[in-house]
RNA sequence: GCCGAAGUGGCGGAACUGGUAGACGCGCCGGACUCAAAAUCCGGUUCCCGCAAGGGAGUGAGGGUUCGAUUCCCUCCUUCGGCACCA
């Protein structure tokens, strides 16, 4: 009996695939024979070592939709590209010891031949890589038009600082707030970065996520992020310094309760109160701390520390003066940078009051109403919000406001593997464009790439020098990197047109394929990358540069592969390297089996037992089929429980795959139909058209196996066969099981004509001696029948 | 702390709209083939009582709605994920 060799029939196909072009997308065709696109793409990766079952399970997610897609008539874009720029790229190099080109190349080569074993549906003809010029040209083009729309901008921006070295220090470089090198208190240094201005679109990222098919707990993700406040901006007067200080809040209501007041350590205003502090010295010392740490250690300090000014502020509601501190609990980034402390009804400023014994005044009783707040008292607070700032508004001193805790995306990197921002400083003209034709600004070749604190590129001194464009006087080119992030923000734009040289895309290609209908990748990225390209699409709109505002339609996260319950990692040592097991099974059972596990969004177990037993159903097909090819009758099917399970499995797939994404059940229903096929044996036509649905079913998941078979069923090229559709009087039943409940409980069950009146099933449900003895002489209080399905006698 | 998701056999999971809980697979048990093994095939497999027929219990715990709840509602427990001194 011939038995399946996965590695031999894989090979054959993978070349005729080849041969045949099977998977370029042509997205020329005219306007008459244009089929409904389809743009299904997976999160790019990144070039670091080798393909791992993490990219098994996401790209075969998408080459499922992609084949099944295209087989229901869809013109299905399905392109690759590598996320090559960057520090995972950079880390690769430095553990993997060499230059990042040359092993970034190396790995992409490697990881592109693992893709191609795997036997997805890839368009490689319009495969990209971050790192190559040819593409970065097109990021620094882009950040040029967001710079000259100002949403891309330059501001300070507090660094890590070694006073010693004279260097920029990485969070991770920096222990207990002391340099890792000289061990040198670290200080906060402001240096001029770029920030893209993501928070201008914040509303408009908040409500669009209703208008996405995204997983639930993803779009909460993003909201909280985002992060809306409602509340108001409320003026304090400082008298001493004749000056009005804003806080933001979202509890007016307690306004009457601020006993004091707080600024961040990093606030504009106290460089002038330490100055004019009686406590200056203390003043400095504190900030001067407080500015080395990190975020996470000012954020576990177990208790709160804070410095009073001396100062004082109004509280315009009462005109009480409440004295001003300076402490870290309080944050730059967020609302103003400054608060209006109420003890009572808030923790933070009732520890703080109670460790610097500051008065405590409640003026929010049990019932939620207001009290020792004079003209609002016995209001309840939600309406004592608006009341108090409507009211404080009149004469100038408060606004309704909104307060969004995302920020602006820092995208400056002092680091050597990324994009070249296409910025020269000239001292008479500051930051000055380098002009598109100049375009791309190459990375230049170093050595010694390694992060130092200081920017690697500011070795290159040749590199370095260039003229300022608007005089032409010697300038000097910006030095730092763009974070890997903006690469992967336009990506699937550049796949439209991969290969254009005169513009990023043409409007016209990247407006028919957008936006991305499937996006399948890690909910790792959800806060980070995704924000970032919903931001792209936006403002790329705004500047008339692409049809559309939202790049992804749906986005489906795949869980985690793990071993042994832990995700696999090398460093834990439980990683299952997919070249092996394509090397034992082939990639059609590492597919299979990838998502049969368990449902794809969520995480699963890899188990050695597991893809045994998907090896073994993929021979048991292999050999009923070959026997169905040789030995059963051609003809018309007879209409049998065979071909009706034919049908239904049809029917399950189809919609298994194509409207619920349930991946692993689709498995199931082609595995109880072949289940059914074997035990029903050969005889009959209905064994070839079992053979042959099963065959057309599984293709998607195991393209290899499933054109070895079609061949063999006497056909050829299943890839390019129309999907079937179940046929709907073929699905119809002449009977069906009677299940007679009482009480609920299930009591017979039985077979019944399909057309069986109620008044006779509840005849022959009562005739049953099982029921009967149930009902045991009991009157029947009530009946229900549920057609085609049950009769329940309440007793 | 806030927000979100999930708890079903020995294991991964199925049950889509409130209607037969446990599909499919793994594992395990028994059998066939074989000198034997592998491979393959056949049968069984939620738990408890029973030789069996059959009966009872059962989807994290407790309550509720309903003729009927894994599914809807309330309370609680556990696990996982996100955010977190965000005013």
């Amino acid at each position: 009996m011939e038995r399946y060799d996965a590695h031999t029939t894989e090979a054959k196909w993978q070349r005729v695939w080849e041969d045949a072009d099977a998977f370029r997308v042509v997205d020329a065709l005219p306007e008459g024979e244009r089929s409904e696109k389809s743009y299904v793409v997976e999160m790019w990766p990144y070039p670091s070592g080798t393909l791992h079952m993490g990219h098994c399970l996401v790209y075969t997610i998408g080459d499922v939709i992609t084949r099944f897609r295209s087989r229901n008539g869809w013109s299905v874009l399905h392109p690759i590209g590598f996320d090559s720029f960057g520090l995972p790229a950079e880390n690769a190099a430095i553990r993997e010891g060499g230059h990042p080109r040359e092993t970034t190349e190396r790995n992409i080569s490697n990881i592109t031949r693992s893709m191609r074993r795997m036997g997805w549906a890839l368009d490689f003809s319009r495969m990209i890589s971050a790192h190559e010029p040819t593409y970065y040209k097109w990021d620094q083009w882009l950040f040029l038009r967001l710079y000259e729309a100002d949403l891309a901008y330059r501001k300070a921006a507090p660094v890590k600082w070694c006073p010693v070295d004279q260097v920029v220090l990485a969070n991770e470089q920096v222990h207990d707030g002391h340099c890792e090198y000289c061990g040198a208190e670290v200080e906060a240094k402001y240096l001029e970065q770029w920030f893209f201005r993501t928070t201008a679109y914040a509303q408009e990222l908040l409500d669009d996520l209703d208008k996405l098919d995204w997983f639930h707990k993803v779009k909460t993700m993003q909201r909280n992020w985002i992060g809306r406040s409602e509340g108001a901006e409320i003026l304090f007067h400082v008298d001493q310094l004749g000056e009005d200080v804003s806080v933001f809040t979202t509890r007016p209501d307690t306004l009457y309760g601020a006993t004091f007041f707080v600024l961040a350590p990093e606030h504009p205003l106290v460089a002038e109160l330490t100055e004019r502090s009686p406590h200056a010295d203390a003043l400095r010392d504190y900030v001067r701390r407080a500015a080395a740490k990190r975020g996470e250690e000012r954020a576990g300090a177990e208790e709160k520390t804070g410095v009073f000014t001396g100062f004082y502020a109004t509280n315009p509601v009462n005109g009480a003066q409440v004295p001003i501190w300076i402490a870290e609990y309080v944050l730059m980034d967020y609302g103003t940078g400054a608060i209006m402390a109420v003890p009572a009804h808030d923790e933070r400023d009732e520890e703080f009051a109670r460790t610097f014994e500051l008065p405590i005044v409640p003026v929010i009783d049990e019932d939620d109403r207001l009290v020792n707040s004079a003209q609002f008292d016995g209001l309840p607070a939600d309406d004592a919000k608006r009341a108090i700032v409507d009211w404080l508004a009149e004469s100038g001193r408060a606004k309704h406001a909104i307060s969004y805790r995302l920020r602006d995306w820092g995208f400056s990197r002092q680091r050597y593997w990324g994009c070249p921002i296409p910025i020269i400083y000239c001292e008479e003209h500051g930051a000055v464009a380098v002009p598109d034709d100049e375009l791309p600004v190459v990375l230049p070749y170093i050595e010694d790439f390694k992060p130092r604190g200081i920017a690697p590129l500011a070795q290159a001194e040749d590199w370095v020098r260039a003229p300022c464009p608007t005089c032409g006087k010697d300038g000097r080119r910006e030095v730092e990197t763009m974070d890997t992030f903006v690469d992967s923000s336009w990506y699937f734009l550049r796949y439209c047109d991969p290969h254009n040289t005169e513009q990023p895309w043409r409007r016209e290609l990247a407006d028919f394929w957008n936006p991305v209908d499937v996006y399948t990748g890690g909910v790792d990225h959800t806060t980070m990358h995704m924000i970032y390209a919903r931001f792209f699409m936006k403002a790329l709109n705004d500047l008339g540069l692409i049809g559309h505002r939202e790049p992804f339609v749906q986005f489906f996260t795949n869980g985690w592969v793990q071993l042994g319950g832990t995700k696999m990692s090398k460093s834990k040592g439980n990683v299952i390297a997919p070249e092996e097991i394509i090397d034992r099974y082939g990639a059609d059972a590492v597919r299979l089996y990838i998502l049969f596990i368990g449902p794809a969004d969520q995480d699963m177990d890899w188990t050695e037992e597991g893809i045994e037993g998907m090896v073994r159903f993929m021979r048991r097909l292999f050999r009923i089929v070959v026997d169905v090819a040789e030995n059963a009758p051609r003809g018309e099917p007879a209409v049998n429980a065979l071909s009706r399970k034919a049908h239904e499995t049809i029917a399950r797939v189809t919609d298994d795959i194509g409207r619920r994404q349930s991946f692993n059940t689709a498995i199931s229903a082609v595995m109880e139909l072949v289940n059914e096929l074997s035990h029903a044996g050969v005889s009959d036509p209905s064994a070839r058209f079992a053979a042959e649905t099963a065959v057309s079913m599984i293709q998607p998941y195991a393209p290899h196996l499933a054109e070895e078979l079609w061949e063999r069923l006497g056909h050829s090229r299943l890839w390019m066969e129309r999907w079937p559709s179940a046929d709907e009087s073929q699905l119809a039943r002449a009977s069906f099981e009677l299940v007679v409940q009482v009480n609920g409980k299930v009591r017979d069950r039985f077979e019944v004509a399909i057309d069986t009146a109620e008044e006779e099933l509840v005849a022959l449900a009562k005739a049953s001696p099982r029921v009967h003895a149930h009902l045991n002489g009991a009157t029947v209080r009530k009946t229900i029948v549920v057609p085609h399905k049950l009769v329940n006698f309440v007793v």
